[in-house]
DNA sequence: GAATTGACTGCATGATGATGCAGTGATTTA
DNA sequence: TAAATCACTGCATCATCATGCAGTCAATTC
């Protein structure tokens, strides 16, 4: 028997899921909020083990709520319902500790579904959502042909904590002037005439 | 009407999959094999839509599989289903191409929802699945308290993008050793003592 | 209203980096 | 077997960076 809680400004809609979980065995109970604040404080949302939050809300949005919601009750699973999709807001609500995000197409049954899978342990995102994660995978992909050979690598993933180039011969037993030999390599290879360039390109593409 | 392939080694299971799908509605046929190496020139993968594909598997493993197939028949969709649930696998997977991931412990139900999911553009992701990838954007979270203001963000970012002091200078409009004051701060901020390391710290930890 | 803080400027010095050029010795290719 | 390539060494020079110290000026704090 699970007691969840719904932040939600949207009034009919808001009612239509609490009507719909309530009449569901597994569910005990359902409260309904209008606002991050209005619920924060609330000992109905202590109570809950699941919270459906919406992002677009009176006062403090939903993805800035939940370090406020996870600070004052840790244990409780949040569930994006959200009409937007975009990327930025779909990263931003799980690093700040959402465990699922659904888009607000979400017919009942898959809310009741999503519900069932948190508490089973598991992260429901919707295939919509999933996608938008998908593509930005996908976009990590784009490797431009660079290929660093195992002793440029090595020399690049020092060069990336810091080390000189003094440091860097100490450690892999090569004169100065052996580094700066692949150094210059690596700079072409890259495409870049500097060290700060170098680890930027080596670190976003990943080439380490 | 859709045409569906399954390379998945394990006959039963198969074969199971194929006579549930085939028993579908929406689904016109169902071919399975029990390699890449079978599927790759066979014309019944071109002909298909979807692709359900496992990752362990007799000589070239699904993962590998993936950018070959997608060289023969560049529309295909490919659905990852594999027992395998880390990080690496999954995003290995991901950025390779496939469409979405399900792990093993999926109902026909399921199966079938996904293809429905995919065949309108979705991304279908497991919940156990979903999880490890919420996992691994809620560790990119961890945020130690360093706090760069505007000005320090944006010499920050022109560092990284392979700028001198100098040039940084001229496009904020500030003097080469006013950037250097900042610079110092940012080295404080960050605990470092160099341009490489200040970087590598912005980008890994994402402050910018 | 004096003291402190923040955001610089200015200068100096030594360390580190960027780059060009010459050369060696081992391995590969023609 | 001569020629080319690779992985360096060595050196030189100038640019850029790291850091310390002294000082200005405006805004804020005491």
């Amino acid at each position: 028997m699970t007691i969840i809680s719904i932040i939600e400004d949207n009034a009919t809609l808001r009612e239509s899921w609490k009507d719909f979980l309530n009449q569901q065995e597994e569910i005990e109970e359902v409260f309904g909020f209008e606002s991050v604040r209005q619920a924060i404080h609330s000992t109905h949302l202590k109570e809950s083990e699941i919270l459906l939050l919406d992002i677009q809300l009176p006062g403090i949005n939903g993805i800035d709520g939940i370090p406020l919601i996870l600070k004052e009750n840790p244990e409780i699973k949040i569930l994006m319902v959200s009409v937007l999709d975009d990327e930025e807001h779909i990263f931003k609500a799980l690093k700040a500790g959402a465990v699922g995000y659904m888009d607000k197409n979400v017919r009942p049954d898959d809310l009741l579904q999503s519900i069932q899978d948190i508490l089973e342990g598991g992260s429901p995102i919707s295939p919509l959502i999933a996608g938008k994660i998908v593509d930005f995978f996908k976009d990590q992909n784009k490797e431009d042909d660079i290929h660093l050979n195992k002793r440029e690598k090595k020399i690049l993933s020092l060069m990336i904590d810091g080390k000189t180039f003094a440091e860097i011969g100490k450690i892999i037993y090569l004169s100065v002037d052996g580094v700066r030999y692949h150094v210059r390599n690596i700079y072409y290879k890259l495409q870049v005439n500097n060290k700060a360039a170098a680890i930027s390109i080596a670190i976003k593409r990943q080439l380490l």
